[in-house]
DNA sequence: GAAATAGGTGTGGTCTGACCACTGTAAACG
DNA sequence: CGTTTACAGTGGTCAGACCACACCTATTTC
């Protein structure tokens, strides 16, 4: 029963080998050929192994040096799977969606932990002109501190962004109107802030 | 300059492949020794780039047959990942947190579209116990008619089910009660229920 | 003639050995 | 003591070999 795959095997074992031993991001793994000797199994069926969980960005290697765990919160697979799967229109018309629905969401994390300091600075910054629209919202989902959540959203920004839409020009005042309401803690007129700042009305009514 | 890795080229080669040739999910893709004489590299090096895709679930090998695409959709790259990742608590965290957000995100669209017959079938099968908690939310986004926002959650779903919690036995009145909310199109009480259903309060205050 | 069989071909699965490019370090040198 | 050099270890790649398996086809068998 030569059954299930070699490199399966040692993506396996690997796993157990860094919950075993505790090995966090930074810290080096046996090399290819100790690993093959280790496992008895060739080293290119390791190599397998360690190329596939490289390409998921699990682990990092450098020629000369060794294998390395990475710090996987960055997973820029998501990134990789899209550009294998966006194509039709009606994606597209889901990732505007989608981003305008999270943030939307993330607006209303804010409201729950509403830093007028923070908001402050962000409202100089608006200001000053020293920000863009990604900036912007980048500065308040951080404020929203779910780590995941952020991941959503940097993706999907960058989707947004690989669409190539017309620009739309926004007015500074309408950053000012929505970090107003925010301070205000005002829930209803936040997000009519934001569909101003988006131009939303119909589709997103309930939004 | 041998600065690039083959493998990742071959990766991006094979991509190009698939979209100059409109290479759909079951199609075949060519044999590994053809590929490594089509791009001049050797074998090892193709399969190091097609145990990566298999492994991120894009490709599907059959041995005597070949190597073919495979349907994008059924995301199980992600319990890889969850086993390999969700490790701090804070991840954890912000898993189940951004979970019920987005639960409650398409319960709002779904409310922008209700279809009283899609409803009220579903409603028959929470009566005869036929789904359980996944299913009848996964039910509900369909409706929601958001491809994107349905992969967003399906990989929510696997992360969060990876997490092994402690299973709450809910009853079947918090289900009949959510459809009645979305039948009734009130917001108020759509999310309420789902609150409810949730066991949701403190954290949640605005949600 | 139809069905069962055997063989051939193509495919993925794995291993081995070889060589290259690069890194870090210890030994040799000045 | 500082600099240079040589070496060992590591990942990167390739070529060739063999195995296990699936499929098709020609042959045999009934």
């Amino acid at each position: 029963m030569t059954n299930k795959k070699v490199y399966l095997e040692i993506v396996k074992q690997l796993r157990e080998m860094i919950s075993a031993d505790n090995l966090k991001s930074g810290d080096k793994i046996p090399s290819e050929r100790e690993l093959s000797e280790r496992l008895n199994v060739g080293r290119s069926s390791v190599r397998e192994a360690l190329r596939a969980l490289e390409l998921l960005g699990l682990i990092e290697t450098r020629r000369g040096e060794g294998t390395f765990i990475r710090d996987f919160r960055g997973n820029q697979l998501v990134q990789l799977l899209g550009t294998f799967i966006l194509q039709d229109e009606k994606a597209k018309l889901d990732v505007i969606e989608t981003k305008n629905i999270i943030e939307m969401d993330f607006l209303r994390l804010v409201l729950n932990k509403v830093d007028k300091n923070k908001l402050s600075i962000l409202k100089d910054l608006v200001e000053d002109d020293q920000l863009n629209d990604d900036q912007f919202f980048y500065q308040l989902i951080e404020m929203a501190d779910n780590y995941l959540f952020s991941r959503i959203w940097l993706i999907l920004k960058d989707y947004y962004n690989s669409l190539n839409l017309s620009k739309v020009e926004y007015n500074r005042n309408s950053y000012f109107l929505l970090l107003e309401a925010l301070i205000e803690k005002d829930e209803q007129k936040t997000l009519d802030a934001y569909r101003q700042l988006r131009n939303l009305s119909i589709l997103t009514d309930k939004y």
